[in-house]
DNA sequence: AACGAAGTCAACCGCCATTAA
DNA sequence: TTTAATGGCGGTTGACTTCGT
């Protein structure tokens, strides 16, 4: 009957993920294949729930995140976006490659917010926002336009809920043409690509590793560039997160992406690795090059490239 | 230099839809 | 068919950092 609970959360250890538990975490993950969320932190030596461990590998563990402030023109995707499907932050995720649902959301309410608010648009209703009231009402709430209050504003006496979660009704007359909440029609064109809603764990034998011998590419086409095979190795500091990207010896891997350049000249091979636990502590130089033709030979699956050759090779990369 | 306020963001909470038993 | 675990989602929290005085 049912499934077994997803942890007993007895003796689970939350808050911040230190350096040790994000290397467990990512080596296992890399080094096994898919299973149930639910089996790996124990399978990983890990003292957290699963719920903890994925919520930790989607938003910040994976490999083709991103990371590092959303662009110009990735803020006005988001706007763009929630303006159609209001505060569905994982169907706004999905139409942009590298970026989580947390990430969105956190940049919205602390950036994006703001901004609109200063361009005198309502970032809730995305339309004007009503002039300043000279004399505002004291001890009550401002009467609620057609276009919806903000999630800031005083409490109502009104029944509505708080939260922002209704504020999907108030669209742009696009999105008033009723599409599905997966069909966002414009959008994908910004960013043909990835999605990002589907992170495969991976098969250990086909990991791939950059590996470095001291040669380098020219910065578009930088390869991996580590020199020694040295570890993924989060570990430099208990709190992994407390550390700038610059600092931190998780986030060169993070920003690999895409050695086009090397797969052209043949260095494929020289770069195939197997994973393990010695493998790039040293940074890892990141290029902004990603390669159409490479990519069609491979399966490519949400950042992840898969050689279709036998063997241990894989390719870690941002899809952006 | 010290302190408090404001900003940032990783992580948690709780709900819900899906799915396995 | 029923039950309950799982995975995913959005909202919220709180630790940490940055800024202003």
């Amino acid at each position: 009957m049912g499934r077994q609970p997803c942890c007993d959360k007895v003796g689970l250890k939350k808050g911040p993920w230190t350096a040790e538990e994000d290397q467990k975490l990512v080596s296992f993950i890399l080094g096994n294949r898919q299973c149930c969320w639910r089996a790996v932190p124990k399978l990983a030596g890990l003292l957290r729930c699963g719920k903890s461990c994925r919520l930790r590998w989607t938003n910040y563990l994976r490999p083709d995140l991103k990371r590092g402030l959303l662009s110009d023109a990735e803020e006005k995707l988001v706007i763009d976006l929630h303006a159609q499907l209001g505060n569905r932050w994982s169907k706004i995720a999905s139409h942009m490659p590298g970026r989580t649902d947390n990430e969105i959301k956190n940049h919205w309410n602390t950036h994006i917010k703001k901004k609109l608010r200063k361009m005198g648009i309502d970032p809730l209703t995305h339309k004007p926002l009503p002039p300043p009231d000279p004399h505002p009402p004291k001890d009550q709430s401002p009467p609620h336009t057609a276009t919806g209050g903000s999630p800031e504003a005083p409490p109502s006496p009104s029944p509505k809920p708080p939260q922002e979660k209704t504020a999907v009704p108030v669209m742009t007359p696009a999105s008033q043409q009723e599409a599905g909440d997966d069909d966002v029609p414009i959008l994908s064109n910004y960013y043909p690509g990835f999605c990002t809603d589907e992170v495969p764990m991976m098969d250990p034998d086909e990991i791939m590793v950059p590996l470095g011998d001291g040669r380098t590419a020219p910065p578009t086409s930088t390869i991996f560039s580590t020199t020694t095979t040295t570890s993924y190795s989060a570990a430099s500091d208990s709190v992994s997160s407390s550390l700038s990207r610059d600092e931190d010896p998780l986030f060169p891997l993070m920003d690999l992406e895409f050695p086009d350049i090397a797969f052209q000249m043949g260095l494929l091979d020289d770069m195939v690795a197997s994973w393990d636990d010695s493998l790039a502590q040293q940074p890892l130089s990141p290029s902004p090059v990603y390669d159409d033709d490479y990519a069609n030979q491979l399966q490519i699956r949400s950042g992840v490239a898969f050689d279709q050759e036998p063997g241990n090779k894989i390719v870690l990369f941002s899809s952006y």
